[in-house]
DNA sequence: GTTTATGCAAAACATTTGCATAGTC
DNA sequence: GACTATGCAAATGTTTTGCATAAAC
């Protein structure tokens, strides 16, 4: 029984695609690998579900998508960084410690906020990168539970 | 004409001792390298400003410090992470892009925020990660020069 | 004297690169 | 057919670990 592709998979081609980049087996691979993951991952990770896909395309594929924008990478509390998959444009992620999913947080409106404290301190702002930490409905109920 | 001990080197000491760790030699002038930088730096660019420190004490004081909370990582917006001495408690950093000092933001206030948000999503905060970039005044300038 | 820290070398990881081959357009 | 992507293996880079020795308390 085997896993019909992901719609998901024929749209990021398409965006590969009108970069320039061919559609290949081993990109709807990793793209199928993907769409699929409800965490975030590593490359090593993702190369142990490929064992199909040699080493460096995945990596290779890894960097594009980030570049292409269908990849981000989030940071875990500890300072390790992990790929997940990008719905859309600019956001920032709540991601739970405890099982490791990610909720998108969207309508970011601290820009604004961070120019304000900044021009105080002579700087000019570009950009920010933010992460949001915490537990999701599931994993805080079961906290409390223990308790 | 030797460098006299940065007064902050004392001060890191005491903290460390109260946790427990002794006061050796190498560990003190791990501190009185880290307490001189005004930029960000890596565990090797440390390495290579004491070659008269073994590698494996480099990482071990690192470590170390970042749990005794003298340390901060700061995160690069391309992803790497830097080790940054830490001034006080909780804060975040404006990192100039272009000659990588950086400005600490004290009184950040977005964790509330940040709550009322999270809220919504059915999600408990318990921590945040934010980093700022953009450009110093001095390099703000300097890029106004050339355009 | 007991305990902790250091230094070294080796191991363990993680990521990148060169290059011949295969696949896409 | 021209150009891009892949796979492999090797190179690179970074961080960790085991263990005997040295230093601190």
């Amino acid at each position: 029984m085997r896993k019909r592709e992901n719609p998901l998979v024929a749209q990021f081609m398409d965006v590969l695609e009108e970069q320039g980049y061919r559609d290949t087996l081993p990109r709807r691979a990793v793209l199928q690998a993907i769409a699929q993951k409800e965490k975030h991952f590593t490359a090593e990770a993702l190369r142990e579900q490929l064992p199909g896909v040699g080493r460096a395309t995945i990596y290779r594929s890894l960097k594009l998508l980030v570049d292409a924008g269908v990849l981000c990478r989030v940071l875990l509390e500890d300072g390790n960084l992990r790929y997940q998959l990008s719905r859309q444009g600019h956001h920032h992620h709540l991601l739970c410690v405890d099982c490791g999913v990610s909720a998108d947080l969207i309508g970011c409106d601290i820009e604004s906020r961070l120019k304000n404290v900044a021009a105080s301190h002579d700087f000019q702002v570009s950009g920010h990168w933010l992460e949001v930490y915490g537990r999701c409905r599931q994993c805080a109920e079961a906290q409390a539970m223990m308790a």
